[in-house]
DNA sequence: TGCCTATATGACACCGATGTCATGACATCG
DNA sequence: CGATGTCATGACATCGGTGTCATATAGGCA
């Protein structure tokens, strides 16, 4: 491999001089440039990171840890796969701005995060990104004190910067957009009880109900579904029968996710129900593989993994380069559109925009 | 941060015996060994990887290219997410010996690819891990030459070693699988034309029947999807109407993969057909959340994508060691299992284990 | 003309490890 | 008992860049 003593001696300059035309810190005579530039295509020459970062005491390398890449050990189905798009929102940002990505994944084992937070230090990450699979508290391992870190889809108690979806206003909007499309018995199968989701949302549902005027109903709000993913799937039956079986039906069933949805579409035919025509279905998380993919598609709340990780790199810029501004919220909410699609039935009696504006398909 | 000569002067020894018990490469005496250790405890000394890859010329980095991260731009769906898990495979493999990962995401534009290894080769990546986002023929950009290199889920055309699933075996096992279970009237819906899984499949096909004695019947065989999404679904449409309006019907149809099949689902219920009562249904892919939500919970051919990665990590670390036998096998065929679920119907007259066989749930 | 500044370049040390070679203390062996 | 080998350790150079400082030349201005 070609090195920048090389490079310097077919341009016939010092090896400085070769460094000046890498770096563009200090002006350089043209016809230099050229010569310099020559010869470095003629030698293939690539510049170590290596040795500049030893020098320069800057790595270019920021570090990511993820359980998105992993499913839970042992666990049925995967875990936290749309986690994937924040990944992929981080490392745009961080491309552009000349930062490489290294990803260390924790296999769904927590046990391991100390050790490759110490591969990460050994390779100087300028910061590093923490990603949990799902809305939750964590809590870092001591050797990141002192290190810039940004977490991602979690949050901690020592005010860590973070950054997390805005689980209350996404379904504040959820059910607004219902209440306008002609929706007042509004079902309501939530999340696990012990998800940090289900307590946000449930809280905007509530006040989406009070800012249209309806009374909150109880017997409408049921735990869909459990921690425990072996009797999930009873669970989710019995809650669907109870939610039917009342005596003032819902017109519409939101879930606490896109994957109960899809169950729930299931159930509801076994029982000989259309959707939307006897009752609307709404997700969250706007999974668009199955959003898309079930028949009619489904209407959901995006969870917007993406704009989350762009904004984790940002944030992780700013303090990297030491502008952030001091008193920055230390939780950045992040909300994602509701997009809507034909398995929510628009009322009979609304007048809006609304009876034309269906997808053209499904 | 500390280094390796306070570390020295703490322990009262010369920085090169503090290298050797870091890299335990010649015999330390036992006290020496202690007073080292306690003196990097009390530093929180952590070695730097730039300074170590410098002298050693052993960066101990892997770089991954991949579109696994990414959506293609405009494509109104989420491709190769399951490739995820080839990363997951290469990732654990990597680690366990010792390596980090160093990924890149083309974000779905393959003109960055060459800046993205230059990017690489900057760290001085001892060995590169290429994942296409489907089964396909690529070509890398020139900077690779003389590099070590392992394409996954693709090939090329310069006997670069690759890791490519086996869909000629995979697509055999399923129907022969499903001859044992008394259908003989096997409808596939394929691929589109242009993918090489397409071909692979369809060989596997026709070599299953005919090793069951079956005829192979033309009419049975459609091309099930366009590569162009539009147009997708409505022609998705009409193929399942060619297989149902046949003179004899087919007991069971196979799509190409299991988002088709989720869709072919729903065209069956539309038209009244019962799933697996009035036909059955298989798809490919094994994607677990669509397979095991979908009711009945959809058969389908696992694609190996963890052990796809894991098995290119393994051949990348022997090109890199030089262990690599010199007459190794260019492409390396990974083989998935069908994974049986209730969207099969158990024929009446089989003599098998298989009718107890259901799971108990789904 | 003389002084000052900006441009253009080089000499040299240094970042933090490890490879090479040398050295001293013992133990072993014929 | 001297030759040889192993253990344990250190001195020093080196990997490939960049930071610091010095230097030379050219242009602007009083």
């Amino acid at each position: 491999m070609a090195t920048i003593y090389d490079v310097a001696r077919i341009a016939g300059v010092s090896p400085k001089t070769v460094s000046r035309v890498l770096n563009g810190d200090a002006p350089v005579n043209d016809e230099t440039r050229k010569a310099v530039h020559a010869a470095m295509a003629g030698l293939n020459y690539i510049p170590s990171s290596a040795a500049r970062s030893m020098r320069s005491q800057k790595s270019g390398l920021v570090g990511m840890i993820t359980g998105a890449i992993s499913m839970s050990p042992g666990a049925s189905e995967a875990v936290g796969l749309p986690d994937i798009y924040i990944v992929q929102g981080a490392q745009r940002i961080l491309s552009d701005n000349g930062m490489t990505l290294l990803i260390s994944d924790t296999g769904g084992h927590a046990e391991r995060i100390p050790a490759l937070v110490h591969t990460f230090l050994e390779h100087r990450v300028e910061g590093l990104i923490y990603i949990a699979d799902y809305h939750r508290e964590v809590s870092l391992p001591g050797a990141l004190k002192g290190k810039h870190v940004v977490l991602t889809n979690c949050f901690d108690s020592h005010d860590t910067p973070a950054i997390v979806p805005d689980d209350e206003a996404g379904q504040h909007a959820l059910i607004e957009g219902l209440v306008r499309r002609g929706h007042s018995r509004i079902a309501f199968l939530t999340l696990p009880e012990l998800q940090v989701a289900r307590g946000l949302r449930l809280a905007g549902y509530r006040r989406a109900l009070a800012d249209a005027g309806i009374a909150y109903d109880p017997d409408l709000v049921i735990t869909g579904a459990l921690s425990d993913p072996i009797h999930e799937y009873d669970y989710l039956w019995d809650s669907v029968d109870r939610v039917l079986a009342l005596e003032r039906k819902p017109s519409v069933i939101c879930c606490g996710n896109d994957k109960m949805a899809m169950r729930v579409y299931g159930l509801l035919r076994q029982r000989g129900l259309r959707i939307p025509e006897d009752v609307s279905i709404a997700g969250y998380d706007d999974y668009r593989i199955i959003c898309e993919h079930l028949q009619p598609a489904l209407t959901s709340v995006d969870l917007p993994y993406g704009a989350m990780g762009a904004r984790a790199a940002e944030r992780l810029l700013r303090l990297i380069s030491g502008a952030n501004k001091p008193n920055e919220t230390v939780r950045e909410l992040v909300s994602g559109r509701v997009v809507w699609r034909d398995s929510v039935r628009i009322g009979e009696n609304v007048v809006t925009p609304f009876k034309t504006r269906r997808k053209q398909h499904e």
